[in-house]
DNA sequence: GATTCCCGCCACTCG
DNA sequence: CGAGTGGCGGGAATC
């Protein structure tokens, strides 16, 4: 009972309080484990009135991201094990796998090997975006046929549907392809860069974050609503279903990727329909550094109406009953290499190697892009936005004011 | 009633 | 073949 539960939504010290809820994430990481049999799911005896102990939004993803993001990013954390990091935030593994591809697919993180990711840092994200949107260019014009304008009322798209078992000689990623797996075509060295595991991947949330992100920084609009960015993605024509599963993840992405502060959710404001706007880029994280975003408190304005990194962490209850047998011992073994990494690397090495976490920026507006004093109002020159990073990467430097997100004791 | 999206089963992959 | 990954969609919490 030690996590309160909302209520400290909407407060004005949403630093303090994703940086407690990371230091508590880390503290009471044991205790999370055996608390969680609680008797949280209706049990049985009255109506359906016990939920005063558990809150879907204490486990959002975006929570657990910003939380994560609070647990690592600080100046030399080294190697993140899944497990270890399951354990201090007090989630199940395969959550920790949701946050962490969304993470690596924008350059945050760095996966190494089996169980083993880097903290790349805040940094990583100029560079990776600028790479995105590199490619979604080219792949735009010309070359890359990208299905993303036409749509040929079949199934063009991302999702094969019925080729599950049929498969040719295991040899039948050819074009299908279409959402463009990750591949900076500069790979002097690399033969074949796909394998036939290549049908996860492009069903992966890392490459739909990745597709999503292009679609930002592509298009000239600046709000898309998730269910446009789902029929871009996927083409037009389809079943219902696939569109529905596609914006259940497109949730699950926008989520971590607004507490991250690179898109923020709002309300068309034509449609009333909720849609999501890209913020400058390398925004910072919800959590901590009260210096550079400072929310005006209560002011909420008409965006968003969640806020991460606000409650604490999500641990134990779960909604229904069943625990998570979170003990495997990870075998750390040096894994081979994959096209995404070599993209990875290319940007890490790009990077100076080094990449110094412990960089945040700031809400920076390099170009007036961006002000945050009333949400309400801004919402004027954003256009030009998809040049930033270039002059940011370029002259813009990070101001490193980041004192300590909150010292682990 | 509609939207948001957590949970965890279980198919794939990889070591 | 077992462990690590992570797609997927049911269905509950929220709006």
């Amino acid at each position: 009972m030690a996590t309160t539960p909302a209520m400290a939504a909407a407060s004005s010290s949403v630093a303090q309080a994703a940086a407690a809820a990371a230091a508590a994430a880390a503290m009471e990481s044991a205790l999370s484990q055996q608390e969680r049999p609680r008797e949280t799911l209706a049990g049985g005896g009255g109506p359906k009135s016990r939920h005063h102990t558990y809150s879907r939004k204490q486990k959002s993803l975006g929570l657990l991201c910003s939380n994560f993001v609070a647990l690592y990013n600080r100046e030399n954390v080294d190697p993140i094990g899944l497990d270890e990091a399951a354990r201090s935030l007090g989630v199940e593994r395969r959550r920790i796998y949701d946050i962490v591809n969304v993470l690596e697919s924008i350059g945050i993180l760095l996966r190494k090997a089996k169980n083993r990711y880097t903290w790349i840092g805040f940094d990583g994200i100029p560079m990776a975006l600028r790479e995105l949107k590199d490619r979604a260019l080219r792949e735009k014009s010309g070359l890359a046929p990208s299905q993303m304008d036409r749509q040929p009322a079949a199934n063009v798209s991302d999702d094969e549907d019925h080729d599950k078992l049929g498969d040719p000689d295991g040899d039948t990623d050819s074009e299908k392809l279409s959402q463009t797996v990750d591949n900076p075509s500069d790979k002097p060295s690399a033969p074949q860069c796909r394998l036939r595991s290549d049908h996860r991947k492009e069903k992966s949330l890392g490459l739909l974050t990745q597709n999503f992100v292009k679609l930002f920084l592509t298009m000239e609009v600046d709000t898309i609503s998730l269910d446009e960015a789902s029929k871009l993605l996927l083409g037009e024509g389809h079943e219902e279903t696939n569109m529905r599963t596609k914006v259940r993840r497109l949730y699950d992405i926008a989520n971590v990727l607004s507490s991250l502060n690179l898109i923020e959710k709002v309300h068309q404001a034509n449609t009333k329909k909720p849609a999501f706007r890209w913020l400058s880029e390398a925004g910072k994280p919800k959590t901590e550094t009260g210096a550079t975003v400072v929310l005006p408190s209560s002011a909420k304005t008409v965006t968003n109406k969640r806020t991460f990194g606000t409650d604490l962490t999500n641990t134990d209850m779960n909604r229904s009953n069943l625990d998570s047998t979170i003990q495997k011992k990870p075998k750390l073994v040096p894994s081979g290499s994959d096209i995404l990494n070599s993209c990875k690397l290319s940007v890490q090495s790009r990077l100076g190697q080094g990449s110094r976490s412990g960089f945040v920026y700031g809400p920076f507006h390099p170009a007036g892009a961006r002000k945050q004093v009333l949400d309400g109002a801004n919402k004027s020159g954003q256009r030009e936005r998809s040049e930033n990073w270039e002059s940011l990467s370029a002259s813009f430097r990070p101001r490193y004011q980041n004192q300590g997100v909150f010292n682990t004791s």
